[in-house]
Parts: structure tokens; sequence; C-alpha cells
DNA sequence: CACTTCATGTAACTGGTTACATGATTGT
DNA sequence: ACAATCATGTAACCAGTTACATGAAGTG
């Protein structure tokens, strides 16, 4: 039940309708806590009959209407409540991992190539991450309460795929020593 | 449904019953696709209906009967065709991550405390992992193709910690700079 | 005698994915 | 004319979690 909280951290930092909160869950957020738009729209609902949200509806003009999601006094204090309580042990979940590690008993030469795949998207990633970081934190040392977990929720992603691109590489230096990559 | 690949992989590895799949899922390959004996139960069944597995009883001298699980002629084509298809895009999901970045917005205070007990978390898993790697693969030139992918997946998992301890070690640098570690 | 480990399962619920559906506006 | 974007939803299905259930053997 943790789109739950994103959703309330997203609309702590500002109120939105369902179509935009898919966007930042499709940049953003979402590359921490990915989500569909059918999965917003009905956890949404759900979190309006708890009163977590309210909804203003905004005419749109010539566009279609918005239903524009504010949190209520009690989803600013569920917020809060969720932040106190400890997180659980993450557990990674990687089915490229287990692929790798069953590579032996399949087509292993199909399986070099994913891992070259799957570098190419982590330098993707990586070099997205570092534009943004570049781009709205120029300044890192002068960031206010509000901008600096973001900042470093953001280093903790620039971080991870680094650590992923070194272990492709790791692993075709291991795989196929004679390789061009 | 990859929960259905991963069990392929161990099966592969070696056979197994639905205990001793849980007994694997709650170490090794759990660390990187977790799953809890219901599912396993469930997943078997149907692999079973789908013949990919085939399952002999082994009557229990004084202990319970098992139903040892193999993969079938089936099972082992599905697996190679699996490790032919190139992996989806993966997407980090993590409920800290998305905490860290509401904390503003929440009690600080207590979300501090939270990064201090996931580092802690990370410090226990890396130290797991690399008396693993020093005790089953001392010497990492030598392996075999079955070995090295396994030892391989390992390195990620050591990587992947250790690039979460340095993170959180940033966030507590720059949200707790007088703080005492 | 109570607790843990071995061993297998069912049932109910929650969360997430895929497919389907509609309709207006803007850009090529 | 056609595609993309804005905007909101329903329905069916699949995967994962939690709770419940049983029973024997070994350990302190």
């Amino acid at each position: 039940m943790s789109l739950q909280h994103a959703i309330c951290v997203s609309l702590a930092e500002q109120s939105a309708s369902g179509y935009e909160l898919t966007r930042r869950f499709d940049r953003s957020l979402g590359f921490f806590w990915s989500a569909s738009h059918q999965q917003i729209y009905r956890t949404l609902a759900r979190m309006e009959e708890l009163e977590l949200v309210s909804a203003t509806v905004e005419p749109g003009e010539g566009a279609p209407d918005r239903k524009v999601y504010g949190l209520t006094a009690a989803g600013r204090a569920e917020l809060t409540a969720w932040t106190r309580e400890p997180s659980p042990p993450e557990r990674p979940r990687s089915a490229f991992a287990v692929k790798v590690r069953g590579m032996a008993h399949g087509d292993a030469a199909a399986v070099l190539a994913d891992i070259r795949r799957q570098r190419d998207q982590h330098v993707t990633q990586l070099a997205y991450y570092e534009r943004n970081a570049a781009k709205n934190y120029p300044d890192p040392q002068r960031l206010s309460d509000e901008e600096l977990p973001v900042y470093l929720v953001l280093r903790g992603g620039i971080r991870a795929e680094q650590a992923l691109i070194d272990w492709c590489d790791e692993m075709l230096a291991a795989l196929d020593p004679e390789g061009d990559r």
C-alpha cells in the first residue's frame, strides 16, 4: 500500500491532477516508484474516500476538465506517520540478475548481448540524471530543506546507475575478455 | 510471470522440493528474486500442469514425504527461450527513496534515523556477501562456465550494497554534518 | 513440555498489469 | 486527414502478501 504514500509525497510537493501525477510518475519520482495511470486514478479515488486528498474540478478552457487533488490535513498527518515508520529492508528484484545467473543453462551468447543492452540503458539513464543534476542543482551546498532531499535521492539514482554500469563492465570483461565493446 | 523462470534457473542448477526451493529463495537466488513458500508451491503446481517440471515423491524415512521437482525437456526449452528474450529495462522500486524525498513534509529526524538503520542493514548484507565470496570463490580467475555467472551475480550484490552504503553516508554528511556515526 | 525445523498446502485479500473505452485539442 | 497530447476512467486478469491449517521429528 505504498503507492498511496508516494502520492502523498508528490502532492505535498505540489497539488496535481491524476494526469499530472501520471507524468510525474513517468519521470522524477517514478524512477524510484513507478505507477501506471490506471493505478494512480484508482488509488486517488480510494484516497478521496479516506479523505486523505480532496479534489476541486477546474473547468478546462477548450481542454478537458481537470480534477486537481490536494493533500488534506489528514493526508499530511498520514504522510508524517509514514515517515516515522522504519522502512522495511529492501530486497532488489531483478529478472536480469536471475537471467545472468542461469545463463549457463540457456543461450549464453544471447545473455551476453543482453548485458550489453542493459549497460547501454544504464548509460542513458545516468546521462539523464546528470543533466538533471547539473541543470537543477548547480550548487548543491546551498539547497533548502525541501530541495536537499530531492537532490539526495537523485544522487542515489546516479550512484545506482554508475554501480550497475561498473557491474556490467566487470561481467563483460569476465565473460568475453576478447570482445569489443 | 518471472518467478516461473527463477524456479527454472534454480531447478536447472539442482532438482529440489518446494521446501528446499523455499530455502534457496530465502538466501542466494532469493537476494535477487524473493518469493514466499505459498507462491512457490502455487507456481510449482502450475508448472507441473504445463509439464515444465515433473515431480517424484520421495518417502521420507521418519520425516515427511518430499515431492522432488526436476526440469523436464520442455522446462529446459522454456528456460533457453527466456534467456533469449531481452530483459525489460529495470525500474528500481524503493519505498525508502520515496520516504527520503518526502522527509521535509514529514518527520525529518525520524527519516534520518531510518537512513542510519538502512545503512546498517546494507553493511550486514555486504558482510554476508563478502564472506560468501571469500568462502566459495577464493580464486575467481578459475571458475567453470556454471560457476562464473553465479559468482558474477554475487559481485553485483556486493557492488549494489557498497553503492547503497556510500549513498547513505553521503546523505548523512549532507543532512547531519555534526552527527556522530 | 515447549520450541524449532521439516514439509505441504488452502483461502482471502491487496497491489499491479494489460486491454479496452471515450472524446476534445493541437500540430503536421 | 492523421497522429499526438490532454484528460479520465472501467474490467479482467495476474502476481504477491497475509493469515490460517496440519502434522511429524528433533532440541533444550
